[in-house]
DNA sequence: ATAGGGTTAG
């Protein structure tokens, strides 16, 4: 068929469905040739055409040879740019139209308000808005949904809210698009109120406000509400595309839910990689490292290039085991085959610093050019981490000058200056953050300096501090306060702290555990008792500790007093030959570590036993003299192990870093980084 | 006729 053959009335429909810029010039030719080029109807399809087909410039051809360009035109030129995601062009298109004095009419503002969201440039917007004002479109439910949508990519729901309640017309786009807004400001209990609401006036709901509403569930961690979203969408037969059902993978394991997590994702009839993404990233969050690293790895073999969402998910994974080895290699891959961005950047800082190699973390912060906040944010919190106090602070006085801290600034400084003992510098730095900053202090920022205070030995004005809070104090400053009275044997208020504690029912097991010790230190064995009983009535078990090192690219992974590992007879005769020396050095063993009723005697064998100890042995027992090791551990490292670990660093010549659950301790020549702030 | 709301990550 030959396109000279075809009639005027042929070719429109055919401009319509086509996609080829070539094969629209072909048509747009034979329009000239028939006269057709006069309408401006026509002209306006032509630009469309091109612009879906991604040819903006023959599209910005036709419109300049429009001699008198109607609205139409116009809002083909700004549908155009649109498409082509060109939000600055369409900007400025529409600036150039109301100049010329054409009227906007509907689909100009929904487009260019689009634009501004996109921009996320909220002045530009609002002065369209005055323009759909002036021309009286602010009744209109595409513009009003157009508007909602700037402001909740601005972040300010609470204006899109004002506007949402005035709208006299609402339809699904304009209840979705507040729902998703009030869900990705992090508002999950509100968003599926406005939810219910919506079916409540009789609205019926589509594919893309359940993806709100599923996003909703995995924000406040709900999962019962999950399941009956994924139960009404299988009911109303919704369209199961790609999208949905990541969504669905992704909700399922930000709850934790990783069976029905995995189900969904190995039934999905095609996936992208975001739903890799999605599933890498949940078992990452719930310290299910391992299985990540093996999804990450499936997903290459499938021929599936990860994109930098799940490479960062799977660099988390790393930090989280302390494979620097994984690690490193994925590093390796990223210069080879991937563009590094800022968030993958910030991930690799975090994975080698948790690996243990801060200055390689510096090295790559100091390779970024431009820092955001959340880069900051971490190298900050990193050299926290490591019992780099002084450093965090020098960074953020750096920091302070380009680029405006927020809350989680100064929850890394403070917790770093915590770490440090740094107790001038931490009361400083929060009546700072308080009075300049403005920053109300949340819970964290009280639990920082409670922890700050109370582990100097401060406990009194510590209690004061948590008196004074103007929230009521939770569970957090609580136990930072208990921690230090334990510390340093504070009975007095250690028990008022200990109770608050017991009233606000911790689930976690090392709580209940620090509780008890105390009360046991104190000699309040009727207490102690008691909190014994309420664990064993809740059924928890203590967590089993372990430590894992990481030799020759393998992960060596000791339960305390685990006698499974084949060298174990070398490994424990190179800790009594450890342990020989370190007496003779002035070691006294901390029986009161052991928190079994033991004969002392037999305390001391625990200790000896300790998974921290066992994994160094085997450190030491399997790499060249001189390497350092570097060992996790899940729980907090016991104050013996750090004790004998300083000893072991100056006996065999070695650098060793232990990280526990909540920080590095590197220990070298006898000394430890945390100064014994621990 | 055209236009507005949507999945992962530091």
């Amino acid at each position: 068929m030959r396109l000279k053959n075809l009639s005027p009335q042929d070719l429109k429909p055919l401009l319509l469905g086509c996609r080829h810029s070539a094969l629209i010039s072909q048509i747009h030719a034979v329009m000239v040739s028939s006269g057709l080029f006069t309408s401006g109807n026509s002209l306006a399809q032509l630009i469309l055409s091109y612009g879906r087909a991604g040819d903006l410039e023959s599209a910005h051809k036709v419109f300049d040879k429009i001699p008198l360009r109607r609205v139409d035109s116009w809002n083909a030129m700004l549908i155009a740019y649109s498409r082509n995601e060109c939000p600055v062009e369409v900007v400025n298109a529409y600036k150039q139209m109301v100049f010329e004095g054409v009227k906007p009419d509907s689909s100009t503002f929904t487009v260019a308000l689009k634009a501004c969201a996109i921009l996320q440039d909220l002045e530009k917007g609002e002065v369209i808005w005055e323009k759909v004002v002036e021309c009286g479109y602010e009744n209109d439910v595409f513009v009003g949904s157009s508007i909602l949508n700037l402001y909740a990519k601005c972040g300010k729901m609470d204006k899109a809210a004002i506007v949402f309640e005035k709208m006299q017309k609402r339809d699904t786009v304009c209840w979705t698009t507040m729902i998703t807004g009030i869900v990705q400001s992090g508002k999950g209990r509100e968003a599926v109120d406005l939810y219910r609401r919506m079916q409540k006036e009789g609205m019926v709901s589509d594919g893309v406000v359940m993806l709100g509403l599923m996003q909703a569930c995995a924000n406040i961690a709900d999962t019962k509400l999950g399941l009956s979203v994924h139960g009404y969408m299988i009911r109303r037969a919704l369209p199961m595309d790609v999208n949905m059902l990541t969504s669905l993978v992704d909700m399922y394991a930000k709850n934790g839910e990783l069976d029905l997590a995995t189900r969904v994702f190995r039934k999905m009839p095609c996936k992208n990689t975001v739903s890799w993404s999605a599933l890498i990233s949940g078992f990452a969050q719930n310290g299910f490292a391992v299985n990540a690293l093996q999804l990450l790895i499936e997903m290459q073999l499938l021929g599936l290039t990860p994109d930098v969402a799940s490479l960062v998910s799977a660099l988390l994974a790393c930090s989280h085991i302390g494979s620097l080895k994984l690690g490193r290699s994925i590093h390796g891959y990223v210069v080879r085959k991937v563009i590094m961005d800022q968030v993958l950047s910030t991930a690799f800082i975090d994975m080698y610093a948790k690996c243990g190699l801060i200055s390689c973390a510096r090295a790559l912060y100091e390779h970024i050019g431009s820092k955001d906040l959340i880069c900051w944010n971490t190298i900050i919190a990193c050299y926290g981490i490591h019992g780099l106090g002084r450093e965090a602070l020098t960074l953020f006085q750096q920091m302070k000058d380009k680029i405006e801290p927020d809350h989680a600034t100064f929850a890394a400084l403070l917790s770093a200056l915590s770490h440090s003992g740094l107790v001038a510098e931490g009361r400083h730095w929060f009546d700072v953050m308080v009075n300049e900053y403005n920053i109300k202090p949340s819970e964290k920022h009280y639990a920082c300096l409670v922890d700050l205070l109370a582990r100097a030995g401060e406990v009194e004005e510590a209690k004061d501090i948590i008196i004074s809070m103007e929230m009521k104090p939770g569970l957090a400053v609580w136990v930072a306060l208990l921690s230090g009275c334990h510390k340093h044997k504070k009975f007095l208020i250690g028990e008022l702290a200990a109770n608050r504690v017991l009233e606000l029912i911790p689930e976690n097991i090392g709580t209940l555990v620090l509780a008890a010790n105390f009360f046991a230190a104190a000699k309040m064995w009727d207490k102690a008792a008691a909190v014994r009983k309420v664990m064993k009535k809740a059924g928890m078990k203590k967590v089993p500790g372990y430590s894992a090192v990481e030799v020759n690219g393998r992960l060596h992974a000791f339960l305390m007093g685990d006698i499974s590992h084949p060298q174990y007879e070398q490994i424990i005769g190179l800790l009594c030959n450890l342990e020989n020396e370190m007496k003779a050095m002035g070691y006294v063993p901390k029986t009161e570590f052991v928190l079994q009723n033991l004969e002392e005697e037999a305390k001391v064998k625990v200790l000896c036993y300790h998974s921290e100890r066992l994994a160094i042995a085997f450190g030491l027992l399997n790499t060249a003299p001189g390497t350092r090791l570097l060992i996790t551990k899940n729980l907090r490292v016991c104050g013996d192990c750090h004790e004998v670990t300083k000893f072991i660093s100056v006996i065999v010549k070695r650098e060793i870093i232990v990280r526990d659950v909540k920080r590095f301790h590197h220990f070298k020549d006898g000394r430890c980084s945390c100064g014994d702030y621990w």
